[in-house]
RNA sequence: CGGGGCGUAGCGCAGCCUGGUUAGCGCGCCUGCCUUGGGAGCAGGAGGUCGAGUGUUCGAAUCACUCCGCCCCGACCA
């Protein structure tokens, strides 16, 4: 069987859909007037609210018929931009054989995130958390030529995932959709082209989303060059803390941000070490002032456990140890400040007054420590400190890297511009996997020259029930919802403000039937609610355009156009209004 | 898993410390009246194994122990 995966061949469009209920009088939304205790985070509470979720265990939730909408909308979005990108939709099994994942070793490396049970048989199973080997099992099935190649098949799915804790609703749950894709490659070269476009499908689909994100380089760790990135939407919220420049594209985690060596060195002539004595002066702060140095010229001297051992690691006074890159140089897999009892043990000396200067420890040092000239330390010794200290003359260091947290003080280490902090959410990840998978699945091709490869994969995943949850974190008010008009289920309201009112009433039909035939999903407020409650509900659901009709149309024939993120109200009589809306809201979804 | 906290009506909470009648309040819900431009008002009503179990006691929502569930803070991640 020969199949061409990606090609500009004609395709057959079926799509997805879900019905809502147009009247809101017919429609199940349950919104709620207060929030519930559990809730936390903002998008979380008015999630709840909006009546789009409800919890049914710890980090699980039901999706009500409003929130499976808002979630459909991201589908679309997704599906349209990966097909376009010319990947192909399948749908691989929740459950999943231990045998597979034994495989490839990840059986026991998983840990205790990878559900794992027996079925009747005694069958070792699991609950997939991802689908690196049920595809790459499926490939090494049925496609054996470079022919064949490249392909990227791709799944919208829910994934099940046990969280040690999961919170912040939609955000970390347990079981959550996703769309994961996974690409496959003649050769390196060609797995990178798959990878920049999906990378160029990805800013799409966030784009498209009407959200602001970037997209930040992430761990590349073994694969090597820059073929992993992070999509982070920008909110108050994130879990993640970013680096982002003003002036470039630069974005990175903060954990990862790499602090650019300063280029100017201060030439100081190198004077002697003196012991001064400074009782009861232990932090950085009190040790400065009492001696009349600002903390950059303090070396502070931390000590760590690294899985279990002391270190000592060097910074300036005024900056802090950053624990991932601390991580990576020691190559341990845990990273521990040590208490204060810890640190003595270790050194023999109370906290505060320990130093690098015969210490008789492991030290590494930040990169900026190596510059500094007649630097201030504790000096191993309760109550005293060094002056004049010198690297290289005074102490040595196994390391001088970078280890220390960025700061809105340092320039961008691309274009030397100004950085900004903020937290992200992290939607997508898109990384190159290279061979690893394939060879230990044996899933290989033959290439043209006849000889025998492994696949070269990359895969691509979009956590698509957090995209909802980050663009509301990302667009909201005191009032609810702003939904970014893409995403938004229903994209106006007519609020009837007297149903019983037969002109008003009919008028609110005759617009909502108006909207509906010119294909805008409307939500006719039809309910014998006040009008306070209408348009409270309005606003929650974070619907883009609000039309209300009431008391103005029967004193000049006047409906109401307001934009839910805010402006002005705009008075147009009925026919203006399904002239001039629809355009808008085309406009605004294909921005 | 470590640290903190919570579990009383659909939701938000009081009561518990100091045990003692029919366990309260607000919102929501039902009925009726009334009202209709930012979650109205009045009247009536339904709704509770007080998370579960064990113990202490004449008597437990209240005290003790065990378990379960949930939330928040840390290490993981879409």
């Amino acid at each position: 069987m020969r199949c061409r995966a990606v090609g500009s061949g004609r395709v057959i469009e079926l799509s997805t859909t879900i019905r809502l209920h147009m009247r809101y009088s017919q429609l199940f939304l349950p919104t709620l007037k207060e929030t519930p205790a559990e809730a936390e985070v903002v998008s979380h509470r008015l999630m709840l609210r909006a009546g789009f979720i409800r919890k049914l265990s710890a980090g699980v939730y039901t999706y009500l018929p409003y929130g499976l909408a808002a979630l459909r909308r991201v589908e679309q979005i997704v599906r349209e931009e990966m097909n376009r990108a010319g990947a192909q939709e399948l749908l691989m099994p929740m459950v999943q054989p231990a045998d597979l994942w034994k495989e490839t070793g990840r059986y026991d490396k998983y840990g205790p995130e990878l559900l794992r049970f027996v079925d009747r048989h005694e069958r070792e199973s699991c609950l997939g958390p991802t689908h690196e080997e049920v595809i790459t099992d499926i490939v090494r099935r049925e496609l054996h030529s470079y022919r064949d190649l490249p392909v990227n098949f791709y799944q919208i799915q829910s994934k099940f995932r046990d969280e040690i804790r999961p919170r912040f609703g939609l955000m970390r749950g347990r079981e959550f959709v996703m769309k994961d894709a996974y690409s496959f490659d003649v050769s390196d070269e060609q797995a990178e082209a798959s990878y920049m476009k999906m990378f160029e499908a990805y800013r799409r689909i966030f784009t498209r989303c009407g959200l602001n994100f970037r997209a930040v380089q992430a761990d590349s760790g073994a694969i090597g060059g820059n073929f992993s990135h992070e999509f982070m939407v920008l909110a108050k919220t994130g879990e993640d803390t970013i680096v982002v420049c003003t002036a470039c594209e630069y974005a990175a985690n903060m954990e990862k941000a790499e602090v650019r060596m300063p280029a100017t060195i201060e030439v100081e002539p190198m004077l002697d070490t003196e012991k001064v004595e400074t009782p009861g002066k232990r932090k950085v702060e009190s040790v400065c002032e009492s001696l009349g140095i600002p903390p950059s010229r303090l070396i502070k001297t931390m000590i760590y456990l690294a899985d279990g051992l002391p270190v000592a690691v060097l910074v300036r006074g005024d900056r802090e140890v950053e624990e991932v890159k601390l991580k990576n140089l020691l190559q341990v897999a845990d990273v521990e400040l040590a208490d204060d009892k810890q640190a003595f043990d270790a050194t023999g000396v109370p906290t505060g007054y320990i130093g690098p200067v015969g210490l008789g420890l492991r030290v590494v040092a930040d990169q900026e420590v190596a510059l500094m000239r007649n630097a201030v330390t504790g000096a191993n010794q309760k109550n005293y400190h060094l002056k004049n200290v010198n690297p290289g003359r005074d102490f040595q260091a196994e390391a001088f890297t970078d280890l220390r947290q960025i700061t809105t003080d340092d320039p961008c280490p691309v274009c030397g511009g100004c950085l900004e902090l903020t937290e992200g959410i992290e939607v997508g990840h898109i990384f190159k996997l290279g061979t690893s998978y394939s060879e230990k699945m044996q899933a290989m091709f033959q290439d043209s020259d006849g000889s025998e490869k492994p696949f070269v994969m990359g895969c691509y995943g979009i956590g698509v029930s957090r995209v909802v949850a980050a663009a509301i974190e990302q667009n909201h008010d005191d009032n609810g919802i702003i939904f970014p008009v893409p995403l938004a289920p229903f994209k106006a309201i007519i609020l009837d403000l007297d149903p019983r009112d037969e002109r008003i009433d009919g008028a609110a039909q005759d617009l909502y039937r108006g909207l509906t035939a010119k294909g805008i999903e409307v939500l006719l407020d039809d309910r014998d609610e006040r009008p306070g409650a209408k348009f409270k509900d309005a606003d929650l659901l974070g619907i883009p355009y609000r039309i209300t009709v009431g008391k103005k149309y029967l004193q000049d024939g006047f409906v109401e156009l307001r934009e839910r993120k805010g402006g002005e109200v705009e008075e147009l009589s009925p026919e203006q209004l399904l002239t001039v809306l629809p355009p808008r809201i085309a406009e605004a979804i294909n921005r």
